[in-house]
DNA sequence: AAACTGGGCAACCGCCTTAAT
DNA sequence: TATTAAGGCGGTTGCCCAGTT
């Protein structure tokens, strides 16, 4: 719910003006509570004439009696005029899962990936409605893992480590795929940075974004890991298809975006190793390079140098599957692209976080 | 109709980091 | 190098609204 700047809500709630004011500003008398729309309008006006500068400078020079750091709040998470309005769109949900699975309460950065959206929102809104929603899928919203008890129940049901719920005729769709497994970035050159990740699934938590939006499909038996596929049809440019093939003795993850292949040294290691090709600029983490599903636009030439960029940033990745469940890596190494929310959000919005 | 209750959200608090001196 | 102020961020609070009893 956001409340319009003119709602009677605004104007009927208590405004106190606090003598102590706050430790930043502690000499001024402050109003505190909801700003006011003639507030609103002194800050709009004083900022976008003038810029906000020094933050502490801002409510004496526009006339508001209020603590800098409140006029910062304010124009942040409600004036600021490239703020997105209304509820979250299903895409914008499984981003902030997505990232939060890595990132974890990390709300300014999670909110880098939804551009419109302020951290503020983004916690309200987990805290308020996505967190309820793991945890009616039974899924701890701290660690995206299986709270010990369901995973007994899913256990008992499949006689496997790994399961799926695919219902179609329900409106959960929720890969529950157990072996955690840890992620390294390697250049391209083969340099090896310091960046390694350990995940553990499932990568998808949410139900099925409805069919006129998207699709979410997912095939085959996930018993022992095998001939699993995801495949998110959501946009004609984005599919893609993850494949986990697994045995005892020869493990694959593939990772199949319907892009034409970047480059030809992606591959698909074994001993469930696989190495994925990223690229920032796909809407794809993974593009092993190996097969293309389904239509794809193809290369422009005209792109090559944005091409060579792309070749730039990609990195390799290994995985390698991890039999502990402990989830822990260096986030600050982590791009925002090398994410699974990448698979799913558009480039657009990604390429410019890129490689913040 | 009144009281109660939970949800949603704007705003505040306090800690940490960074930049300036 | 130490100190201080400002900015940034995550956690929490408090208020209003809507639904329920």
């Amino acid at each position: 719910m956001h409340h319009c700047l003119c709602s009677p809500y605004i104007l009927l709630k208590k405004i106190t003006v606090v003598e102590m004011g706050h430790h930043c500003c502690s000499k001024q008398k402050v109003k505190r509570g909801l700003w006011s729309p003639e507030e609103d309008e002194k800050l709009i006006n004083y900022i976008t004439s003038h810029g906000h500068g020094c933050w502490s400078s801002v409510p004496k020079h526009a006339g508001l009696q209020r603590c800098g750091k409140s006029c910062r709040l304010r124009w942040i998470n409600y004036l600021r005029p490239d703020l997105k309005r209304g509820s979250f769109s299903a895409q914008e949900e499984r981003i902030i899962i997505d990232v939060h699975r890595i990132l974890g309460n990390r709300w300014a950065q999670i909110a880098k990936h939804l551009p419109g959206r302020t951290d503020n929102e983004v916690k309200n809104f987990w805290n308020s409605c996505i967190k309820k929603k793991l945890i009616a899928q039974g899924l701890d919203p701290k660690t995206h893992n299986l709270f010990p008890s369901h995973n007994k129940h899913i256990s008992n049901n499949n006689n496997n480590n790994a399961s799926k719920s695919n219902n179609s005729n329900n409106n959960h769709t929720l890969i529950h795929f157990q072996q955690p497994f840890t992620i390294s970035s390697q250049s391209r050159s083969g340099d090896m940075l310091n960046t390694s990740m350990e995940i553990t699934p499932p990568f998808l938590t949410l139900p099925p974004i409805p069919p006129s939006h998207s699709e979410l499909q997912v095939h085959g038996n996930m018993g022992s890991l095998s001939n699993f596929q995801y495949q998110d049809s959501s946009t004609t440019s984005n599919a893609m298809l993850m494949s986990f093939r697994g045995s005892k003795t020869q493990e694959h993850a593939d990772f199949i975006d319907n892009q034409p292949p970047i480059s030809e040294n992606a591959h698909i290691s074994s001993s469930f190793s696989p190495i994925g090709m990223i690229d920032e600029n796909v809407n794809c983490m993974w593009d092993s390079g190996f097969e293309a599903l389904g239509g794809h636009g193809k290369k422009d030439v005209e792109q090559s140098n944005e091409q060579e960029r792309q070749e730039q940033s990609m990195i390799m990745y290994e995985m390698e599957t991890s039999y502990n469940n402990s989830s822990s890596f260096d986030m600050e190494l982590m791009e925002p692209d090398l994410m699974p929310c990448a698979m799913l959000c558009n480039s657009s919005s990604m390429d410019q976080l890129a490689w913040d």
